[in-house]
DNA sequence: ACAGCAACCGTACGATCGTGCGATTCTGTG
DNA sequence: CACAGAATCGCACGATCGTACGGTTGCTGT
């Protein structure tokens, strides 16, 4: 019983990995089971179609986006310290690579042309995500480091695009100043929002 | 002769109108010879590669997006009017669904971690567009609309950004505050730049 | 108007796609 | 140790993938 699950993530964390390099779209059974060792069979038994191991892959996705992203991010002091948690632990997941936060974006590009279960669950989470900002956002106010007067979906929006133009300079040019421009606008946006107190 | 390359500019324009929905690594020689209206072999035959076919969409959704963003900004006023345009122009590029700098943000993200033709290509487009919104920027500091100290190259980065998430806002959100949210990212960018004369 | 060539089609190929099904191996329990 | 059920495999299916080749059509330049 508990082998079956086993290697269902095993399965699972294989698809993310592989994903991570050609889209959730461009994810093969085939592949998958070569990379796995195992046949397209026993693994395709593990999901009874595609769309559901892309929906377990997606998943995974977000589970270690929020283990390695928000959660430590949602323990840090309210205010600045947590706002800046948040981007210095998403800035570490696009920068080494890790098949978390970065697939989504892939993802979410691929399929927001494509009606289905894969681009709804995909809205689904970026709408979650664009909520925890601004509640990250709102809870600096409580504690005097954030003016009230603020807009926080705007901040959420904006800090967003900081870090989607960080993954395109990253990913595909290499940009060595990638990382360089993204602390630089952060570090601009913050400034808007901050009271002189803080 | 003129035949020829008559069919062959249908065909580069629905591919990218096909490539726009599903991506361009989700593009199939069978579905565009389908929507086409003609043999898959016919099609083929203009293009002796799928790469090739790839290549030839990408290269047409840029020259759309120089047609219709790039040139008619260059056109503009030096200094903030030109900056306007490019932005505006670039904003009802992406609302009204037209597939040219859509194109290259989904197929950015799709092809970041395949290496090859089109990754390169891509690469080399985004730097271009880059290298030319911080002309733009530049250019502006020349008839003191623009601030001298600026880093035209930040400037640049932090506009794409705004656009990115523009895009990701209102393709895969729909969210109908995603223009009012860009516009007010680019207004508060613009206004870090702007010299006090301007 | 006719020769020649570009354009296009039909068909075929090996490979791989996603998906089923029956048989087999493994594993945990009484 | 025997047995039940889960896990996995081998094989097959129809479809579609990208690509190739030889034949047919239709346009074009002289």
């Amino acid at each position: 019983m508990a082998k079956g699950a086993q290697t269902r993530e095993a399965i699972v964390d294989t698809a993310v990995e592989l994903a991570f390099r050609v889209g959730l779209g461009g994810l093969t059974i085939g592949e998958l089971a070569r990379a796995q060792q195992m046949s397209k069979s026993g693994l395709f038994a593990h999901f009874r179609s595609k769309e559901a191991l892309q929906l377990a892959a997606l998943a995974r996705a977000r589970e270690t986006f929020v283990d390695l992203v928000v959660r430590p991010a949602l323990t840090a002091p309210r205010g600045l310290p947590r706002i800046r948690e948040l981007f210095e632990r998403w800035l570490d997941c696009g920068r080494g690579g890790v098949p978390g936060g970065c697939l989504f974006v892939k993802a979410a590009t691929e399929f927001d042309g494509q009606p289905g279960a894969l681009r709804d669950q995909l809205a689904q989470d970026h709408q979650d995500l664009f909520d925890t900002i601004g509640q990250v956002c709102r809870s600096g106010v409580s504690v005097h480091q954030v003016r009230p007067d603020v807009d926080a979906d705007q901040f959420a929006h904006d800090l967003y695009g900081v870090m989607l133009v960080f993954y395109l300079t990253h990913r595909l040019l290499a940009d060595p100043a990638a990382e360089t421009h993204a602390r630089a606008s952060f570090e601009t946006l913050l400034d808007a929002v901050r009271t002189e107190a803080a």
